[in-house]
DNA sequence: GGGGAAATAAAGCAATGGCTACGCCTAGCA
DNA sequence: TGCTAGGCGTAGCCATTGCTTTATTTCCCC
């Protein structure tokens, strides 16, 4: 099983590899804010577990459980935030908070999440009501 | 600010107190599953935060800051158990993802989870439009 | 072929939390 | 009142997770 940070590396990755064709070490410590040595200590996790083929001083590939896993996670978090936006939640807070969450939801969850979103998608009648629920909570304070 | 474990202690603390007037250190000890000196070590940095206050071989008490964020931690996990069970998450998968996730969102999120279920609870019509809305989306696998 | 940017290796550190071993209190029984 | 068992406390240690620092290596391009 992955470690939290390795799938921020992972997704990292692939998003890099998605947006650019390819990810460089540099690039990857830029993204999130690490030292070049610790991305190069974490991509040789990420190889020794498959996630992805290394070669020194060369670059890297993904293996195709890297490419699942690393799609997987990048709409995991674009998920998160859409969640997060729908019920309200304040965008300076969620960022932090889908962060914090999303290495710690079974798929389960996550599917669920998917759903409840689509929900809303499908009659944004519905986000008025939450919005006039919350209205309503609010003022009984 | 308290760290996660903090948070599992101050709950489970609370909770105790709550149901039994008074939390021992073995009982804290078995209800987190950690030997009773890690509990020790911790009611001594809940006491240096006041949290607490705490008596060698006497016991403890809250300080209304500890009631206060006891309370809402409490609150706090079954709120998000609530919204799992609501949205549809399996039984088993439930007690981890809060105990994953309970720690890392920010009250506003909580605020808006909170109303999120109460929108569901003022109409049960809702939440079955909500599993409909999972079954059409399984259907189209 | 040499210089500089990028990448890697090795060692170490810091935070978080848990455990073991052992010693100390204190309630409750005799 | 005194003893003792079980609960509690202290000190020291360990593991994990990641990150940094420093020093070295490699590659690429002029």
């Amino acid at each position: 099983m992955a470690t939290p940070s390795m799938e921020d590396y992972l997704e990292r990755i692939y998003k890099l590899i998605d947006e650019k064709g390819y990810a460089r070490v540099s690039d990857i410590a830029e993204g999130l804010e690490v030292h070049p040595s610790s991305v190069t200590k974490m991509i040789q996790k990420l190889d020794k577990d498959n996630y992805l083929i290394y070669e020194k001083y060369r670059g890297l590939m993904l293996t195709p459980k890297g490419k699942k896993m690393g799609k997987r996670l990048v709409e995991r978090h674009q998920l998160l935030e859409n969640f997060l936006t729908i019920i309200g939640v304040q965008e300076d807070n969620i960022y932090k908070d889908v962060e914090g969450i999303e290495h710690h939801l079974s798929w389960d969850s996550i599917t669920c999440i998917e759903t409840l979103v689509e929900y809303f998608r499908r009659d944004p009648g519905r986000t008025d009501e939450l919005l006039n629920v919350r209205k309503e909570l609010e003022a009984d304070n």
